[in-house]
DNA sequence: AAGTGGTCTAGACCACCAT
DNA sequence: TGGTGGTCTAGACCACTTC
């Protein structure tokens, strides 16, 4: 209820919320359980707390699409809303030592596939990922993953026993490539993104090895990075 | 102590920690207590938990260099550890309508300041960031900021009321201008990475903006994204 | 002096997991 | 059936802010 309240506007920017001992008596439940769904909000962005003063709204809830985006952790990467997928190649095993060395795999057996990523019918990334050999045999016998909205992570997320926890990036600019530019509406040669990620579940196994390029005219990197909790 | 059990190795990657019930024995503090403690080591990945079987170390904190990188917060972005930052341009009140109304500022009044980045003497980044011409008026009185380790807005911060909260991050790759590439070392016209800034504090309220090109060769954008919390 | 959020103790019930 | 983490109540003391 107090998400909704602050999400629907019924607090002016910068205006002072209820006290924990106000909400604990309003609403009949404990002090404890107030602190909760505070601390929830602030870990979301839209309030903040400064001790012997109270708890206020940011202002980040009145920018529209500011706190709707899930902002910049895995969720937001995994569900990309708005953008298409296509499967230029499904998962195949074949041997690639550097990138079965990325995901920590035994041997240099990987499964590889290839999709295409595009906002509107206008194809804007080009991404080869890499998965355990077995965990892609498992999906091409599914047939995932399939054409359309979503993300290959998310598809594999289905064949994992533990859920994706993290992912780390390493940003680069390079060239565009022949072979990828055509496929992505840039020039040869061009300026574009290069995005490696590495994706791992909650117990700290890495699950998915993916090389993303991106034409920089019709995308860029966005993402939102939030302070901790307390410093 | 929990945290320098878990972190100095003292439990195998994948071994169950002790319960909730026996820390909350052995030390004689609350259950609620180690609650809390385990919460911190969960938010920082060194441990997951799963209801009804128990806590868990990652594997994240067998990887060297993995949790003693802050990762891919917005305190990574701010203590920028073994490069230096070089003062090119102090900050100065201009008028520029563009990064003023990023800020969201009242006038096309703003306080421009240029610093380069170097990795053991090689300059890799060129910034631009644009200020509220009262603070940057505040820091130029004070010699804020000067050469040596740590970043533009980690100096700004001791001039501002709020802490700095969050940063959105736009990241693109375009042909290095002429001006820029001398500065860091490369030639022009070869892709370098774009990043602009927009950094607010607690309250929401945008008090920076920066424009930075790095050089691909000398220096890849890394950054790590996590869970939220519980899904 | 009164009020704020931050932290802690003590105790309870629940859903879920292992056996 | 007993143990696990997840959630909740009730009550306490503290540092700090505000008046």
């Amino acid at each position: 209820m107090l998400r909704a309240a602050v999400e629907e506007g019924q607090f002016e920017d910068g205006e002072r919320l209820p006290t924990e001992a106000e909400l604990s008596l309003e609403y009949g439940v404990s002090r404890h359980t107030v602190r909760q769904a505070f601390q929830d909000l602030v870990a979301d962005g839209l309030v903040y707390r400064i001790p012997g003063r109270g708890t206020f709204v940011t202002g980040l809830s009145s920018r529209p699409g500011m706190y709707l985006r899930s902002v910049g952790t895995l969720e937001e990467m995994m569900t990309w809303a708005g953008t298409e997928m296509e499967v230029l190649a499904p998962p195949e095993t074949l041997e690639d030592p550097e990138a079965a060395s990325r995901l920590a795999l035994p041997s240099a057996e990987v499964a590889k596939l290839v999709v295409r990523r595009s906002f509107e019918g206008n194809p804007f990334a080009v991404t080869d990922v890499y998965l355990d050999p077995e965990v892609g045999r498992r999906m091409r016998a599914e047939g995932s993953p399939h054409d359309g909205p979503g993300t290959v992570m998310s598809a594999v997320q289905d064949f994992l026993p533990l859920p994706v926890a993290g992912v780390s990036l390493d940003v680069t600019a390079v060239p565009a490539p022949a072979g990828i530019s055509a496929l992505m509406g840039c020039e040869s040669g061009e300026a574009i993104l290069h995005v490696e990620r590495l994706y791992y579940d909650s117990a700290g196994t890495y699950v998915g090895f993916a090389v993303s390029r991106y034409n920089p005219r019709r995308y860029s990197y966005r993402l939102e990075l939030r302070r901790r909790t307390t410093p």
